[in-house]
RNA sequence: GCCCGAGUGGCGGAAUGGUAGACGCAAGCGACUCAAACUCGCUCGGAGCAAUCCAUGCCGGUUCGAGUCCGGCCUCGGGCACCA
């Protein structure tokens, strides 16, 4: 077990050449990294220059939240994208590596009703202090276009974009369900409220209606939902997401009559994606929140209380999903649209969403598993529509159902009984049926709901209207933009301070001039994040974005984030890119902002735990462990693996691993081992080992001219050896398996160091080297390339290239195989014809042995890889 | 609950359907050293004297050949619309 990571440990690694040493005779990222930077400050090298003679690559991590500390999350995000960036800028590319804050959001006033203050102060604060912890990293990052999404400047063109998309009719209020505190008397967010109360009063949370502003995203959902095809380089999990998330179906629309309904409610819309059981409902079911629900709870005390009890949980999906099924009879019956006299009891049911679909369904039990929990636990009958075939079993508590693909037999549905055929064509057929008889019609329905973007908070971008008791709702003058948040608000009392603040809500009306009051909602702060990209190829411009930058720097070529983004910030980005297009302010090209997405794994540490005297986890920091004991010589649980976190203790600043390893030691480690895409264990032993490594290979730099003339009929070797390596490293750039890079550097530091090549060969090699490692570890590649004499700085050299002539082996090994198992190899000419490897193979010692006089079955030669031998 | 992933030595991982374990960590042995650290060299999935056998979360299937493809599970992680 690797013990906590010692800073006192760290290994002096220096050169044997002196040891009356200048301060160049050991590797010392202390002295080299500000060094570099600063050279590479001088040179500009990393300010992204519009030149039309170039072709152009823009590479973009997620912008952080300014918590104020940055941790190894953010370090392996950006040296993902800093590896690129100086990969591409050594191709020839234009790059632009920006940076910047997503700097509104709950936290802010979080800290300010806390600890007092001004979020505003908090958040500027902490993005000076992110910003000085970032710097020593050397990230190849353009910073004279960082910007923060709680700047005026940013969010008064978002103000700008969203009176543009008001007036193009992409905006719109209704009425929707909040988390609501009735003791705070203030909305939550769903992370707020925890086992269905309110995280700082531990009120019972309750849904309550607010009209609230919403984007129209679900005009585009068919655009949003085909366009995926064309993201081939996005990860293909994301794509699959994002259309189960837009979840278009086709299914049947259909009404029940209501018997004995109140007024206006004598038919229940329903939508059903499986027509094909529609002679197998037992019962139908309406939300709490439907209208029908609503109606009946004015004189029906027992309804009454059943709502409030389901609308008592908060407004997650997946609280709602996760809570135990419970319905009530509300002793209505509703009739058959295919036959009135079949009547089934309408139940409410906690279930039941009312964002979907129509609010209400029919509950088929014996063909999905929540209605036949909810028939069981309920005693209602189970009608089998269709059975397996071959079987005449009844449903019993487990649902039956098969993929629409497969065969069965129908039992009970609008055809003949004992019809076997899919599910697919049932469906075809029973909606064609409704269709002609006019019981219903076929419908395409999407998952994908409004967009609504309304909060009810201080510390995000405001909603610029005006609402006049004369002319409604009136969007502010552009020429009064932005509306600024006021700055002197208070955080003492719950709530939202701007509904409370009278000279910043009262206004005059744009339109009138009479008395207006102004929207006191801020923006959802995913929509600062959906155009930021656009705002960085012009961050200063007057209007959201400059057409000619957008047309040289658009789109963003890789993206880089975290697999929690997966569908919320991406889907909103792309509809928010097709609204900017739709109102100007983006050009056609960019309606999918982001050519290339990477989706990276999380950095996790081992977790040090003891239990108190009461059995309670008791959590230990990294530094007080040693060989998996505490000081006092106590033993720890050590769970591996856990993602890093200030509760559990587990968390490695980067800020110390720089001051005492330096950022090439941390870049280095972060993007060895593991691949990108998963997570990475920190290890202490692991940074170690990266350090001495980067000292390994300064002193390789060190030493090529001062060990003797070599022997040069090793050059060829060693040659082939850098070409290789320049393949790997490349391959796994390119692919986006920095891991393989770090492997093949390995491999070709080995390789350097064994050998007893002449100083011009090893210092050709070793200059390669410097290329190779300079977007990972930049200060000693330029530490080195400087050494061994290379011209300018290595960030600015171009990419070496492989002879594909140096690739290639003459012989190859090739595995014999007898059955499948490998049993013996020989030797051949790489492109040795099969039937003369055959011949080899049957005179294979092992082969003869095996054969033993007899024939094979069957032989089966791969050129170049193996040979199977069947016997 | 629903959607999406991931599971390979003591550890991180490598492997166009073709030699399972590249590269590294840890460990062990040796060299250097008065000694240690650093550095360098060697060994290193398990069982067995060996021939061999067993091994990629579990169970089945396709194939000459499966870590890789298909079906069914288990465990862990991400998302579920107001965390960012």
């Amino acid at each position: 077990m690797p013990g906590a990571l010692d800073l006192a440990r760290r290994p002096c690694i220096t050169a044997p050449a002196d040891p009356n040493e200048g301060p160049m005779s050991r590797y010392d990222p202390a002295d080299i990294e500000p060094k570099w930077q600063a050279a590479w400050d001088a040179a500009e090298s990393f300010r992204a220059r519009h030149d039309p003679a170039k072709p152009k690559y823009y590479v973009l991590e997620m912008f952080p939240y300014p918590s104020g500390r940055i941790h190894m999350g953010h370090v392996r995000n950006y040296t993902m994208g800093d590896v690129v960036a100086r990969y591409k800028s050594s191709c020839g590319f234009s790059v632009l590596h920006p940076m910047g804050w997503d700097a509104f959001g709950m936290p802010a006033e979080n800290a300010a009703m806390e600890r007092g203050g001004h979020p505003k102060d908090w958040t500027y604060g902490n993005i000076a202090d992110m910003k000085a912890q970032m710097k020593p990293l050397g990230l190849s990052i353009d910073w004279s276009r960082e910007f923060a999404t709680c700047d005026p400047e940013y969010y008064g063109q978002q103000q700008a974009m969203f009176i543009d998309m008001l007036e193009a009719g992409l905006v719109y209020r209704k009425a929707a369900v909040v988390n609501w505190d009735p003791v705070d008397m203030t909305v939550l967010a769903n992370e707020q409220v925890i086992e269905g109360k309110g995280w700082r009063s531990g009120a019972e949370v309750e849904r309550r209606e607010l009209t609230q502003w919403f984007f129209k995203i679900t005009d585009y959902a068919d655009e949003l939902l085909s366009a995926i095809d064309g993201l081939e380089a996005w990860p293909e999990k994301v794509r699959l997401m994002q259309r189960n998330w837009i979840g278009k179906s086709k299914g049947l629309s259909f009404e029940f009559g209501v018997k004995n309904a109140p007024a206006g409610f004598e038919k229940l819309p329903i939508y059903t994606t499986r027509p094909d059981t529609m002679w197998g409902p037992t019962f139908a079911a309406i939300a709490a929140d439907h209208p029908l629900a609503k109606a009946l709870e004015k004189d029906n005390p027992e309804v009454a209380a059943f709502c409030a009890k389901c609308r008592a949980m908060g407004t997650s999906e997946a609280a709602i999903e996760a809570a135990e099924k419970l319905g009530l009879d509300t002793g209505l019956k509703v009739t058959h649209p295919a036959d009135p006299s079949l009547e089934l009891p309408l139940w409410i049911a906690n279930f039941v969403l009312m964002d979907y679909g129509t609010g209400a369904i029919i509950g088929c039990p014996a063909h999905d598993q929540r209605d036949l929990d909810f028939a069981r636990k309920y005693g209602l009958p189970v009608i089998d529509v269709f059975k397996p075939l071959g079987s005449d079993e009844a449903v019993g508590n487990t649902a039956f159902v098969p993929q629409k693909t497969e065969k069965v037999r129908y039992v009970h549905w609008h055809g003949p009984a004992d019809t076997e055929i899919t599910c697919q064509e049932a469906m075809d057929r029973t909606l064609a049926l409704y269709e002609k008889n006019g019981w219903g019609t076929a419908q395409v329905q999407y998952r994908l709901r409004d967009w609504g973007i309304s909060r009810q908070r201080y510390w995000g971008c405001p909603i610029p209207v005006i609402h006049c008791e004369k002319c409604g709702v009136v969007p502010e003058k552009k020429e009064n933009l932005p509306v600024r948040l006021p700055d002197d608000v208070s955080f003492d009392l719950p709530g939202n301070p701007l509904d409370r603040h009278p000279t910043w809500r009262d206004c005059t009306c744009p339109s009138c001039g009479g008395k207006g009051r102004r929207e006191t909602d801020t923006m959802d702060t995913f929509v600062d994040s959906s155009w930021y990209f656009a705002r960085f190829t012009a961050p200063h411009a007057a209007t959201p974005t400059d057409p000619a930058e957008c047309d040289y720097w658009m789109n963003v070529d890789q993206y880089i984030g975290g697999i929690e983004h997966a569908i919320l910030h991406l889907l909103y980005s792309r509809f928010f890119c097709r609204a900017m297009k739709a109102t100007g302010h983006l050009p056609a090209k960019a309606i999918e902002p982001f050519n290339a997405l990477f989706t990276q794994g999380m950095v996790t540490h081992e977790i040090y735990m003891t239990r108190d005297a009461r059995g309670r986890a008791v959590y230990h920091l990294p530094e007080d462990v040693t060989d998996g004991k505490l000081a006092d010589g106590t033993a720890v649980e050590v769970i591996p693996s856990a993602k890093m976190s200030k509760s559990k203790k587990n968390v490695v600043d980067p800020v110390d691993i720089v001051k005492n390893f330096g950022a090439d030691t941390a870049r280095w480690f972060i993007l060895s081992d593991s691949p990108p895409e998963r997570d990475v264990e920190w290890t202490a032993s692991g940074a170690e080992a990266a350090y001495k490594f980067l000292g390994r290979v300064w002193r390789l730099a060190a030493e090529v001219d001062s060990r003797g003339a070599g022997d040069a009929s090793q050059d060829q070797a060693l040659l082939k050896a850098m070409h290789r390596a320049i393949a790997d490293v490349t391959a796994g750039i390119e692919g986006f398996a920095f891991n393989k890079s770090v492997a093949a550097l390995y491999t070709l530091a080995n390789a350097v160091q064994r050998s007893d090549a002449s100083a011009t060969a090893k210092g050709t090699a070793m200059r390669a080297t410097a290329q190779l490692i300079a977007p990972m570890t930049p200060h000693l590649a330029e530490e080195i390339w400087s050494m061994l004499g290379g011209s300018g700085l290595v960030a600015e050299a171009p990419w070496p290239k492989a002879d594909p002539a140096m690739l290639v082996e003459d012989e190859v090994l090739l595995p014999i195989q007898i059955n499948g198992k490998k049993r013996s190899e020989i030797a051949v000419p790489k492109d040795m014809d099969k039937a003369e490897v055959e011949k080899l193979v049957l005179a294979d010692e092992t082969v003869v042995k095996v054969l033993a006089g007899g024939t094979p079955k069957k032989v089966i030669v791969v050129p170049g890889r193996i040979v199977n031998v069947v016997v």
